[in-house]
RNA sequence: CGGGGUGUGGCGAAGUUUGGUAUCGCGCUUGGUUCGGGACCAAGAGGCCACGGGUUCGAAUCCCGUCACUCCGACCA
Protein backbone atom coordinates (compact mmCIF):
# COMPACT_ATOMS: atom_id res chain seq x y z
CA UNK A 1 0.00 0.00 0.00
CA UNK A 2 0.92 3.50 -0.27
CA UNK A 3 2.27 4.03 3.24
CA UNK A 4 5.13 1.65 2.60
CA UNK A 5 8.20 3.18 1.36
CA UNK A 6 8.63 2.40 -2.08
CA UNK A 7 11.38 4.96 -3.29
CA UNK A 8 14.90 4.90 -1.78
CA UNK A 9 16.21 8.11 -3.16
CA UNK A 10 13.23 10.25 -1.17
CA UNK A 11 14.60 11.43 2.09
CA UNK A 12 10.99 11.07 4.39
CA UNK A 13 9.48 13.97 5.45
CA UNK A 14 9.40 13.40 9.06
CA UNK A 15 12.88 12.67 9.11
CA UNK A 16 13.82 15.94 7.65
CA UNK A 17 11.44 18.08 6.01
CA UNK A 18 13.26 20.79 4.01
CA UNK A 19 15.12 17.83 2.50
CA UNK A 20 12.49 16.29 1.60
CA UNK A 21 11.03 18.88 -0.28
CA UNK A 22 13.78 18.95 -2.04
CA UNK A 23 14.36 15.56 -2.94
CA UNK A 24 11.35 15.78 -4.38
CA UNK A 25 11.76 19.12 -6.51
CA UNK A 26 15.18 17.39 -7.86
CA UNK A 27 13.96 13.91 -8.13
CA UNK A 28 10.42 14.41 -9.93
CA UNK A 29 12.45 16.35 -12.10
CA UNK A 30 10.51 19.50 -11.62
CA UNK A 31 13.58 21.83 -11.67
CA UNK A 32 17.36 22.16 -11.50
CA UNK A 33 19.57 24.54 -9.91
CA UNK A 34 21.71 27.14 -12.58
CA UNK A 35 24.93 28.60 -11.95
CA UNK A 36 23.22 31.61 -10.28
CA UNK A 37 22.16 31.55 -6.50
CA UNK A 38 18.26 32.08 -6.42
CA UNK A 39 17.98 31.29 -10.17
CA UNK A 40 16.59 27.97 -11.06
CA UNK A 41 15.53 26.04 -14.19
CA UNK A 42 11.83 24.91 -14.92
CA UNK A 43 12.43 21.41 -16.68
CA UNK A 44 9.53 20.63 -18.80
CA UNK A 45 7.59 18.49 -15.96
CA UNK A 46 7.68 21.30 -13.28
CA UNK A 47 6.76 24.07 -16.05
CA UNK A 48 3.97 21.86 -17.64
CA UNK A 49 2.79 22.09 -14.16
CA UNK A 50 2.90 25.99 -14.70
CA UNK A 51 1.26 25.98 -17.93
CA UNK A 52 -1.60 24.44 -16.49
CA UNK A 53 -2.13 26.67 -13.49
CA UNK A 54 -1.57 29.40 -16.17
CA UNK A 55 -4.15 28.09 -18.57
CA UNK A 56 -7.01 27.37 -16.02
CA UNK A 57 -6.53 30.72 -14.04
CA UNK A 58 -6.34 33.02 -17.33
CA UNK A 59 -9.84 31.64 -18.26
CA UNK A 60 -10.65 33.15 -14.81
CA UNK A 61 -9.49 36.10 -15.07
CA UNK A 62 -10.88 36.71 -18.15
CA UNK A 63 -14.39 35.74 -17.30
CA UNK A 64 -13.91 38.79 -15.01
CA UNK A 65 -13.42 41.15 -17.90
CA UNK A 66 -9.54 40.83 -18.01
CA UNK A 67 -7.39 41.35 -20.27
CA UNK A 68 -3.62 40.28 -21.04
CA UNK A 69 -1.23 42.58 -21.67
CA UNK A 70 3.01 43.12 -21.70
CA UNK A 71 4.79 45.81 -19.96
CA UNK A 72 8.57 46.38 -20.31
CA UNK A 73 11.08 44.77 -18.20
CA UNK A 74 12.82 47.64 -16.77
CA UNK A 75 12.01 50.31 -14.95
CA UNK A 76 13.60 53.64 -14.91
CA UNK A 77 14.99 54.92 -11.29
CA UNK A 78 12.91 57.87 -11.12
CA UNK A 79 9.96 56.41 -11.85
CA UNK A 80 10.02 53.56 -9.10
CA UNK A 81 10.49 56.11 -6.49
CA UNK A 82 7.54 58.13 -7.33
CA UNK A 83 5.39 56.22 -4.88
CA UNK A 84 7.53 56.63 -1.52
CA UNK A 85 6.05 53.69 0.33
CA UNK A 86 6.44 51.35 -2.08
CA UNK A 87 10.04 52.41 -3.30
CA UNK A 88 10.68 51.83 0.42
CA UNK A 89 9.48 48.62 0.47
CA UNK A 90 11.44 47.28 -3.01
CA UNK A 91 14.54 49.12 -3.59
CA UNK A 92 16.33 47.16 -0.99
CA UNK A 93 16.11 43.92 -3.28
CA UNK A 94 16.13 45.57 -6.69
CA UNK A 95 19.08 44.25 -9.33
CA UNK A 96 19.89 47.18 -11.35
CA UNK A 97 20.77 47.85 -14.83
CA UNK A 98 23.79 50.55 -15.56
CA UNK A 99 25.20 49.90 -18.80
CA UNK A 100 23.99 49.68 -22.27
CA UNK A 101 26.30 47.70 -24.35
CA UNK A 102 29.61 49.44 -23.22
CA UNK A 103 27.78 52.86 -22.41
CA UNK A 104 27.20 53.61 -18.56
CA UNK A 105 23.28 54.51 -18.67
CA UNK A 106 22.88 58.16 -17.61
CA UNK A 107 19.64 56.70 -15.77
CA UNK A 108 19.60 52.87 -14.04
CA UNK A 109 17.31 50.98 -14.57
CA UNK A 110 15.97 48.54 -11.91
CA UNK A 111 15.04 45.10 -13.46
CA UNK A 112 10.99 45.00 -12.33
CA UNK A 113 10.52 43.41 -9.22
CA UNK A 114 6.69 43.84 -9.47
CA UNK A 115 5.16 46.47 -12.14
CA UNK A 116 2.45 48.66 -10.14
CA UNK A 117 4.75 51.94 -11.67
CA UNK A 118 4.88 50.68 -14.99
CA UNK A 119 1.24 50.39 -15.50
CA UNK A 120 0.33 53.37 -13.58
CA UNK A 121 2.32 55.66 -16.08
CA UNK A 122 0.91 53.77 -18.85
CA UNK A 123 -2.62 54.02 -17.38
CA UNK A 124 -1.98 57.82 -17.22
CA UNK A 125 -1.72 57.85 -20.76
CA UNK A 126 -4.63 55.56 -21.63
CA UNK A 127 -7.21 56.75 -18.81
CA UNK A 128 -8.68 59.95 -19.42
CA UNK A 129 -12.39 59.92 -19.08
CA UNK A 130 -15.00 57.75 -17.15
CA UNK A 131 -15.55 56.19 -20.50
CA UNK A 132 -11.80 54.98 -20.25
CA UNK A 133 -12.80 52.82 -17.26
CA UNK A 134 -12.41 49.98 -15.55
CA UNK A 135 -9.28 48.98 -16.90
CA UNK A 136 -8.36 45.58 -16.22
CA UNK A 137 -5.26 44.76 -17.63
CA UNK A 138 -3.11 41.39 -16.49
CA UNK A 139 0.18 40.45 -17.35
CA UNK A 140 2.50 36.92 -17.16
CA UNK A 141 5.94 37.28 -16.99
CA UNK A 142 8.78 37.39 -14.39
CA UNK A 143 9.96 39.34 -12.04
CA UNK A 144 13.43 39.37 -9.83
CA UNK A 145 13.97 40.44 -6.21
CA UNK A 146 17.41 39.85 -5.27
CA UNK A 147 16.45 37.77 -2.08
CA UNK A 148 19.22 36.93 0.37
CA UNK A 149 18.02 32.72 0.98
CA UNK A 150 16.44 31.15 -1.46
CA UNK A 151 14.59 27.31 -2.26
CA UNK A 152 13.15 26.06 -4.90
CA UNK A 153 9.22 27.48 -5.94
CA UNK A 154 9.05 28.83 -2.57
CA UNK A 155 11.52 31.86 -3.50
CA UNK A 156 13.53 32.76 -6.03
CA UNK A 157 15.02 35.66 -7.34
CA UNK A 158 13.39 35.81 -10.84
CA UNK A 159 10.06 33.53 -10.25
CA UNK A 160 7.04 33.73 -12.89
CA UNK A 161 4.02 35.12 -11.84
CA UNK A 162 0.86 36.98 -12.65
CA UNK A 163 0.24 40.17 -11.79
CA UNK A 164 -3.31 42.15 -12.08
CA UNK A 165 -3.36 45.84 -12.50
CA UNK A 166 -6.99 47.36 -12.61
CA UNK A 167 -8.38 51.10 -12.67
CA UNK A 168 -11.95 51.70 -11.30
CA UNK A 169 -13.83 55.20 -11.38
CA UNK A 170 -15.06 54.89 -7.65
CA UNK A 171 -13.84 53.17 -4.45
CA UNK A 172 -16.86 50.67 -4.02
CA UNK A 173 -15.94 49.23 -7.68
CA UNK A 174 -12.01 49.04 -6.85
CA UNK A 175 -12.69 47.28 -3.18
CA UNK A 176 -15.25 44.92 -5.29
CA UNK A 177 -12.40 43.75 -7.90
CA UNK A 178 -9.84 43.40 -4.86
CA UNK A 179 -12.56 40.86 -3.45
CA UNK A 180 -13.63 39.14 -6.28
CA UNK A 181 -10.32 38.29 -7.37
CA UNK A 182 -9.14 36.85 -3.58
CA UNK A 183 -12.89 34.69 -4.12
CA UNK A 184 -11.06 33.52 -7.91
CA UNK A 185 -7.47 32.63 -6.26
CA UNK A 186 -9.11 30.64 -3.33
CA UNK A 187 -11.46 29.18 -5.41
CA UNK A 188 -9.02 27.95 -8.11
CA UNK A 189 -6.95 26.75 -5.05
CA UNK A 190 -9.51 24.61 -3.65
CA UNK A 191 -11.17 23.28 -6.92
CA UNK A 192 -8.02 22.70 -8.52
CA UNK A 193 -5.11 22.51 -6.60
CA UNK A 194 -7.17 20.80 -3.87
CA UNK A 195 -5.69 23.02 -1.49
CA UNK A 196 -8.31 24.38 1.57
CA UNK A 197 -7.20 28.18 2.46
CA UNK A 198 -7.98 30.61 4.91
CA UNK A 199 -9.19 34.27 3.33
CA UNK A 200 -8.90 37.07 5.33
CA UNK A 201 -6.76 40.60 5.52
CA UNK A 202 -3.42 41.33 6.02
CA UNK A 203 -2.35 43.96 8.88
CA UNK A 204 -0.95 47.00 8.39
CA UNK A 205 2.18 45.42 9.30
CA UNK A 206 2.30 42.59 7.00
CA UNK A 207 0.49 44.31 3.46
CA UNK A 208 1.97 45.26 0.56
CA UNK A 209 4.24 48.53 0.69
CA UNK A 210 2.11 51.43 -0.97
CA UNK A 211 -1.51 49.40 -0.29
CA UNK A 212 -4.02 50.69 1.27
CA UNK A 213 -5.36 46.97 2.36
CA UNK A 214 -4.19 43.69 1.32
CA UNK A 215 -6.21 40.67 1.21
CA UNK A 216 -4.30 37.15 1.59
CA UNK A 217 -5.19 33.43 1.12
CA UNK A 218 -3.40 31.70 3.02
CA UNK A 219 -2.58 27.16 3.24
CA UNK A 220 -1.20 24.81 5.20
CA UNK A 221 1.39 22.75 4.51
CA UNK A 222 2.30 19.47 5.62
CA UNK A 223 5.26 20.64 8.16
CA UNK A 224 2.32 22.62 9.49
CA UNK A 225 4.09 26.35 8.46
CA UNK A 226 2.02 29.08 6.83
CA UNK A 227 2.26 29.50 2.79
CA UNK A 228 0.79 32.86 1.39
CA UNK A 229 -0.53 31.39 -1.90
CA UNK A 230 -1.73 34.82 -3.16
CA UNK A 231 -2.60 38.62 -2.99
CA UNK A 232 -5.01 41.18 -4.02
CA UNK A 233 -4.27 44.53 -2.68
CA UNK A 234 -6.69 47.54 -2.58
CA UNK A 235 -4.81 50.70 -3.46
CA UNK A 236 -7.08 53.48 -3.01
CA UNK A 237 -6.32 56.80 -4.79
CA UNK A 238 -2.70 57.09 -3.65
CA UNK A 239 -0.49 55.75 -6.94
CA UNK A 240 -3.25 57.73 -9.04
CA UNK A 241 -2.24 60.59 -6.74
CA UNK A 242 1.59 60.28 -7.31
CA UNK A 243 1.89 59.59 -10.76
CA UNK A 244 -1.07 61.97 -11.55
CA UNK A 245 -3.65 59.63 -12.97
CA UNK A 246 -7.07 61.48 -13.39
CA UNK A 247 -10.23 61.24 -15.34
CA UNK A 248 -13.31 63.72 -16.19
CA UNK A 249 -16.23 62.24 -14.62
CA UNK A 250 -19.93 62.17 -16.05
CA UNK A 251 -20.29 65.87 -14.60
CA UNK A 252 -17.35 66.63 -16.03
CA UNK A 253 -14.87 66.69 -13.16
CA UNK A 254 -11.61 65.94 -12.29
CA UNK A 255 -11.18 62.73 -10.27
CA UNK A 256 -8.84 60.15 -9.45
CA UNK A 257 -9.58 56.52 -10.40
CA UNK A 258 -9.27 54.30 -7.56
CA UNK A 259 -6.36 50.90 -8.23
CA UNK A 260 -6.38 47.41 -7.39
CA UNK A 261 -3.78 44.94 -8.06
CA UNK A 262 -3.38 41.17 -7.40
CA UNK A 263 -0.92 38.32 -8.26
CA UNK A 264 -0.41 34.44 -7.69
CA UNK A 265 3.34 32.88 -8.26
CA UNK A 266 5.48 29.62 -9.27
CA UNK A 267 5.19 29.51 -5.43
CA UNK A 268 1.86 27.73 -5.67
CA UNK A 269 3.74 25.05 -7.32
CA UNK A 270 5.65 24.92 -4.07
CA UNK A 271 2.20 24.56 -2.00
CA UNK A 272 1.21 22.05 -4.06
CA UNK A 273 4.32 20.05 -3.35
CA UNK A 274 4.05 20.59 0.45
CA UNK A 275 0.20 20.02 0.98
CA UNK A 276 -0.08 16.98 -1.15
CA UNK A 277 3.64 15.11 -1.22
CA UNK A 278 4.52 12.40 0.51
CA UNK A 279 7.48 9.90 1.35
CA UNK A 280 7.33 8.13 -2.23
CA UNK A 281 7.46 11.77 -3.88
CA UNK A 282 5.10 14.27 -5.41
CA UNK A 283 1.41 13.77 -5.44
CA UNK A 284 -0.06 15.75 -8.05
CA UNK A 285 -3.84 17.23 -7.92
CA UNK A 286 -5.46 15.76 -10.97
CA UNK A 287 -6.53 18.99 -12.61
CA UNK A 288 -3.15 20.51 -13.06
CA UNK A 289 -0.94 17.39 -13.32
CA UNK A 290 1.09 17.18 -16.98
CA UNK A 291 0.34 13.71 -17.09
CA UNK A 292 -3.41 12.90 -15.53
CA UNK A 293 -3.05 8.48 -16.01
CA UNK A 294 -0.02 6.89 -17.05
CA UNK A 295 -0.54 3.35 -19.07
CA UNK A 296 1.98 0.56 -17.89
CA UNK A 297 2.04 -2.32 -20.28
CA UNK A 298 2.74 -5.40 -18.59
CA UNK A 299 4.79 -8.01 -20.27
CA UNK A 300 4.33 -5.73 -23.25
CA UNK A 301 6.59 -8.25 -25.36
CA UNK A 302 3.51 -10.76 -25.38
CA UNK A 303 1.41 -10.51 -28.28
CA UNK A 304 -1.37 -7.87 -28.44
CA UNK A 305 -0.24 -6.08 -24.89
CA UNK A 306 1.30 -3.05 -26.31
CA UNK A 307 -1.37 -2.35 -29.25
CA UNK A 308 -4.31 -2.71 -26.31
CA UNK A 309 -2.47 -0.01 -24.20
CA UNK A 310 -2.11 2.54 -26.73
CA UNK A 311 -5.85 1.47 -27.86
CA UNK A 312 -6.47 2.42 -23.97
CA UNK A 313 -4.64 5.35 -24.08
CA UNK A 314 -6.13 6.93 -27.17
CA UNK A 315 -9.42 6.29 -25.74
CA UNK A 316 -8.80 7.91 -22.94
CA UNK A 317 -7.10 11.12 -24.56
CA UNK A 318 -10.04 10.68 -26.80
CA UNK A 319 -12.18 11.74 -23.78
CA UNK A 320 -10.24 14.81 -22.99
CA UNK A 321 -7.44 13.58 -20.40
CA UNK A 322 -3.62 13.76 -20.63
CA UNK A 323 -2.52 10.17 -20.84
CA UNK A 324 0.99 9.01 -21.06
CA UNK A 325 2.04 5.02 -22.45
CA UNK A 326 5.29 4.04 -20.94
CA UNK A 327 6.79 1.15 -23.35
CA UNK A 328 10.03 1.41 -22.35
CA UNK A 329 12.27 -1.75 -21.44
CA UNK A 330 12.20 -0.38 -17.39
CA UNK A 331 10.48 -2.76 -15.33
CA UNK A 332 6.75 -2.64 -14.12
CA UNK A 333 7.94 -2.33 -10.42
CA UNK A 334 10.52 0.43 -11.50
CA UNK A 335 7.90 2.19 -13.41
CA UNK A 336 5.21 2.09 -10.57
CA UNK A 337 8.00 3.72 -8.40
CA UNK A 338 8.75 6.19 -11.17
CA UNK A 339 5.29 7.35 -12.02
CA UNK A 340 4.42 7.79 -8.23
CA UNK A 341 7.60 9.49 -7.64
CA UNK A 342 6.11 12.18 -9.99
CA UNK A 343 2.75 12.40 -8.60
CA UNK A 344 0.53 10.87 -11.65
CA UNK A 345 -2.68 10.94 -10.25
CA UNK A 346 -4.06 7.42 -12.23
CA UNK A 347 -1.88 4.66 -13.02
CA UNK A 348 -3.45 2.56 -15.74
CA UNK A 349 -1.84 -1.27 -15.74
CA UNK A 350 -3.00 -3.55 -18.66
CA UNK A 351 -1.25 -7.07 -19.16
CA UNK A 352 -1.99 -10.14 -20.67
CA UNK A 353 -4.67 -11.52 -17.75
CA UNK A 354 -6.46 -8.61 -18.15
CA UNK A 355 -7.02 -8.73 -21.51
CA UNK A 356 -8.21 -11.98 -21.54
CA UNK A 357 -10.96 -10.57 -18.82
CA UNK A 358 -11.65 -6.86 -20.73
CA UNK A 359 -10.79 -5.49 -17.76
CA UNK A 360 -7.85 -2.96 -16.25
CA UNK A 361 -5.84 -2.07 -13.21
CA UNK A 362 -6.35 1.39 -12.06
CA UNK A 363 -4.83 2.84 -8.99
CA UNK A 364 -4.97 5.46 -7.26
CA UNK A 365 -1.93 8.00 -6.15
CA UNK A 366 -3.21 9.68 -3.26
CA UNK A 367 -4.25 6.25 -1.67
CA UNK A 368 -2.58 3.56 -3.38
CA UNK A 369 -6.08 1.87 -3.72
CA UNK A 370 -6.22 -0.56 -6.76
CA UNK A 371 -9.89 -1.24 -8.70
CA UNK A 372 -10.30 -4.16 -11.51
CA UNK A 373 -12.83 -2.11 -13.99
CA UNK A 374 -14.18 -3.36 -17.02
CA UNK A 375 -12.53 -1.76 -20.48
CA UNK A 376 -16.27 -0.91 -21.22
CA UNK A 377 -16.29 1.47 -18.94
CA UNK A 378 -12.97 2.82 -19.40
CA UNK A 379 -13.78 6.39 -19.74
CA UNK A 380 -16.34 7.05 -17.13
CA UNK A 381 -14.27 5.15 -14.32
CA UNK A 382 -11.01 6.97 -14.88
CA UNK A 383 -12.66 10.28 -14.93
CA UNK A 384 -15.24 9.31 -11.87
CA UNK A 385 -11.57 8.19 -9.93
CA UNK A 386 -9.64 11.34 -11.05
CA UNK A 387 -12.60 13.11 -9.53
CA UNK A 388 -12.31 11.08 -6.18
CA UNK A 389 -8.84 11.68 -6.10
CA UNK A 390 -9.22 15.15 -6.21
CA UNK A 391 -11.47 14.96 -3.38
CA UNK A 392 -9.24 12.56 -1.70
CA UNK A 393 -6.50 15.02 -1.73
CA UNK A 394 -8.63 17.76 -0.68
CA UNK A 395 -10.15 16.44 2.44
CA UNK A 396 -6.55 15.20 3.40
CA UNK A 397 -5.15 18.68 3.36
CA UNK A 398 -8.24 20.05 4.89
CA UNK A 399 -7.96 17.79 7.95
CA UNK A 400 -4.76 18.87 8.48
CA UNK A 401 -5.25 22.16 8.68
CA UNK A 402 -8.42 22.05 11.30
CA UNK A 403 -6.69 19.95 13.32
CA UNK A 404 -3.98 22.12 13.41
CA UNK A 405 -5.78 25.42 13.69
CA UNK A 406 -5.96 25.79 17.40
CA UNK A 407 -6.96 29.14 19.89
CA UNK A 408 -5.65 30.83 22.68
CA UNK A 409 -6.29 33.18 25.04
CA UNK A 410 -2.79 34.10 26.05
CA UNK A 411 0.51 34.93 24.27
CA UNK A 412 1.86 32.06 26.91
CA UNK A 413 -0.49 29.61 25.46
CA UNK A 414 -0.28 30.22 21.80
CA UNK A 415 3.72 30.14 21.65
CA UNK A 416 3.68 26.55 23.95
CA UNK A 417 0.60 25.78 21.22
CA UNK A 418 2.65 26.88 18.25
CA UNK A 419 5.69 24.79 19.90
CA UNK A 420 3.97 21.56 20.69
CA UNK A 421 2.10 21.53 17.43
CA UNK A 422 2.67 24.44 14.68
CA UNK A 423 0.07 25.22 12.84
CA UNK A 424 -2.55 27.91 13.18
CA UNK A 425 -2.99 30.35 16.14
CA UNK A 426 -6.27 31.89 16.81
CA UNK A 427 -6.25 34.41 19.26
CA UNK A 428 -8.25 37.83 19.97
CA UNK A 429 -5.84 41.02 19.23
CA UNK A 430 -6.40 44.62 20.38
CA UNK A 431 -5.67 45.76 16.82
CA UNK A 432 -1.98 47.53 18.24
CA UNK A 433 1.04 46.58 16.28
CA UNK A 434 3.35 46.21 19.27
CA UNK A 435 1.44 43.19 20.24
CA UNK A 436 2.13 42.01 16.35
CA UNK A 437 5.95 42.23 17.43
CA UNK A 438 5.41 41.23 20.92
CA UNK A 439 4.33 38.48 19.74
CA UNK A 440 7.05 37.67 16.73
CA UNK A 441 9.63 38.59 18.81
CA UNK A 442 8.45 35.64 22.01
CA UNK A 443 6.69 32.92 19.85
CA UNK A 444 8.27 33.62 16.51
CA UNK A 445 5.22 33.70 14.85
CA UNK A 446 3.43 36.41 12.23
CA UNK A 447 -0.26 37.63 11.80
CA UNK A 448 -1.39 35.30 8.62
CA UNK A 449 -4.84 37.20 8.33
CA UNK A 450 -7.76 38.67 9.76
CA UNK A 451 -10.07 36.11 8.92
CA UNK A 452 -13.25 37.34 6.84
CA UNK A 453 -14.87 34.82 9.04
CA UNK A 454 -14.99 36.06 12.63
CA UNK A 455 -15.24 34.63 15.78
CA UNK A 456 -15.35 35.75 19.13
CA UNK A 457 -12.87 34.01 21.38
CA UNK A 458 -12.99 36.23 23.96
CA UNK A 459 -13.15 40.17 24.99
CA UNK A 460 -9.24 40.29 25.56
CA UNK A 461 -6.12 41.01 23.45
CA UNK A 462 -4.55 37.90 24.06
CA UNK A 463 -1.00 39.66 24.15
CA UNK A 464 -1.88 43.07 25.84
CA UNK A 465 -5.16 42.17 27.79
CA UNK A 466 -6.94 45.28 26.34
CA UNK A 467 -10.11 45.24 24.90
CA UNK A 468 -9.96 43.02 21.62
CA UNK A 469 -11.24 44.24 18.44
CA UNK A 470 -10.52 41.20 15.93
CA UNK A 471 -9.45 37.34 16.05
CA UNK A 472 -6.72 37.17 13.86
CA UNK A 473 -4.60 33.93 12.45
CA UNK A 474 -0.77 33.67 14.01
CA UNK A 475 1.72 30.92 11.90
CA UNK A 476 5.37 30.42 11.23
CA UNK A 477 5.37 31.46 7.32
CA UNK A 478 7.43 30.34 4.57
C1' C B 1 23.87 39.93 5.52
C1' G B 2 25.78 37.18 10.35
C1' G B 3 26.88 31.89 12.32
C1' G B 4 27.59 26.46 11.06
C1' G B 5 28.05 22.47 7.29
C1' U B 6 29.13 20.79 2.30
C1' G B 7 31.35 20.82 -2.88
C1' U B 8 35.20 14.31 -6.08
C1' G B 9 32.05 11.05 -13.68
C1' G B 10 24.66 12.24 -14.43
C1' C B 11 23.30 10.84 -8.85
C1' G B 12 25.08 9.17 -3.86
C1' A B 13 29.52 8.47 -1.45
C1' A B 14 35.13 6.75 -0.05
C1' G B 15 39.88 9.03 -0.38
C1' U B 16 41.76 14.88 2.62
C1' U B 17 44.02 14.06 9.34
C1' U B 18 49.63 11.68 7.46
C1' G B 19 50.72 15.14 -0.42
C1' G B 20 52.76 10.44 -4.97
C1' U B 21 48.00 11.54 -10.26
C1' A B 22 41.17 8.65 -8.27
C1' U B 23 37.81 4.13 -5.84
C1' C B 24 32.90 2.03 -4.98
C1' G B 25 27.44 1.70 -5.65
C1' C B 26 23.48 3.49 -8.71
C1' G B 27 22.64 5.37 -13.46
C1' C B 28 24.35 5.39 -18.85
C1' U B 29 25.86 2.39 -23.75
C1' U B 30 25.78 -2.55 -26.40
C1' G B 31 24.10 -7.71 -26.54
C1' G B 32 21.14 -11.50 -24.25
C1' U B 33 17.53 -13.47 -20.68
C1' U B 34 13.31 -11.19 -17.95
C1' C B 35 8.43 -8.52 -17.12
C1' G B 36 1.37 -8.05 -12.10
C1' G B 37 5.91 -3.41 -7.00
C1' G B 38 12.44 -0.32 -8.29
C1' A B 39 14.97 -7.92 -12.45
C1' C B 40 19.61 -10.52 -13.96
C1' C B 41 24.23 -11.87 -16.80
C1' A B 42 28.28 -10.20 -19.85
C1' A B 43 31.17 -6.46 -22.16
C1' G B 44 31.95 -1.07 -22.33
C1' A B 45 31.98 4.46 -22.02
C1' G B 46 32.42 8.51 -18.90
C1' G B 47 36.29 12.64 -14.11
C1' C B 48 40.77 20.36 -15.81
C1' C B 49 38.50 16.21 -7.87
C1' A B 50 33.48 23.75 -7.66
C1' C B 51 36.58 27.99 -9.50
C1' G B 52 41.16 31.26 -9.14
C1' G B 53 45.86 31.92 -7.00
C1' G B 54 49.95 30.04 -3.87
C1' U B 55 53.47 26.26 -1.37
C1' U B 56 56.00 21.77 -3.36
C1' C B 57 60.05 17.72 -7.52
C1' G B 58 54.81 16.45 -7.09
C1' A B 59 48.21 18.85 -4.68
C1' A B 60 41.47 16.00 -4.57
C1' U B 61 44.71 16.27 -0.10
C1' C B 62 48.38 21.93 2.75
C1' C B 63 47.62 27.75 2.58
C1' C B 64 44.82 32.27 0.73
C1' G B 65 40.67 34.02 -1.98
C1' U B 66 36.06 33.48 -4.77
C1' C B 67 31.51 31.04 -6.08
C1' A B 68 27.53 27.74 -5.28
C1' C B 69 24.42 24.58 -2.36
C1' U B 70 22.47 23.73 2.50
C1' C B 71 20.89 24.48 7.76
C1' C B 72 19.94 28.29 11.80
C1' G B 73 18.84 33.67 12.37
C1' A B 74 17.37 38.82 10.10
C1' C B 75 14.26 40.20 5.24
C1' C B 76 10.63 38.61 1.71
C1' A B 77 5.22 36.19 -3.16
Amino acid sequence: MAKEKKVEQITDMEVDFTQWYTDVCKKAELIDYSSIKGMFIYRPYGYAIWENIQAQLDAEFKKTGAENVYMPMLIPESLLQKEKDHVEGFAPECAWVTYGGSEKLEERYCIRPTSETLFCEHFRNVIQSHRDLPKMYNQWCSVLRWEKTSRPFLRHREFLWQEGHTMHATKEEAEQETELMLKVYADFCENVLAMPVTKGRKTEKEKFNGAEATYTIECMMHDRKALQAGTSHFFGDGFAKAFDITFASKDNKREHPFQTSWGVSTRLIGGIIMTHGDNNGLVLPPKVAPIQIVVVPIAQHKEGVLDKAYELAERLKQSGLRVKVDASEQSPGWKFAEYEMKGVPLRLEIGPKDIEKNQCVLARRDNGEKSFISLDALESCAAELLEQVHQGMYDRAKKNLTEHTYDAETMEEAKRLQQEHGGFIRTMWCGDQACEIKMKEEAGMTSRCIPFEQEKLSDKCAICGKEAKKMIYWGVAY
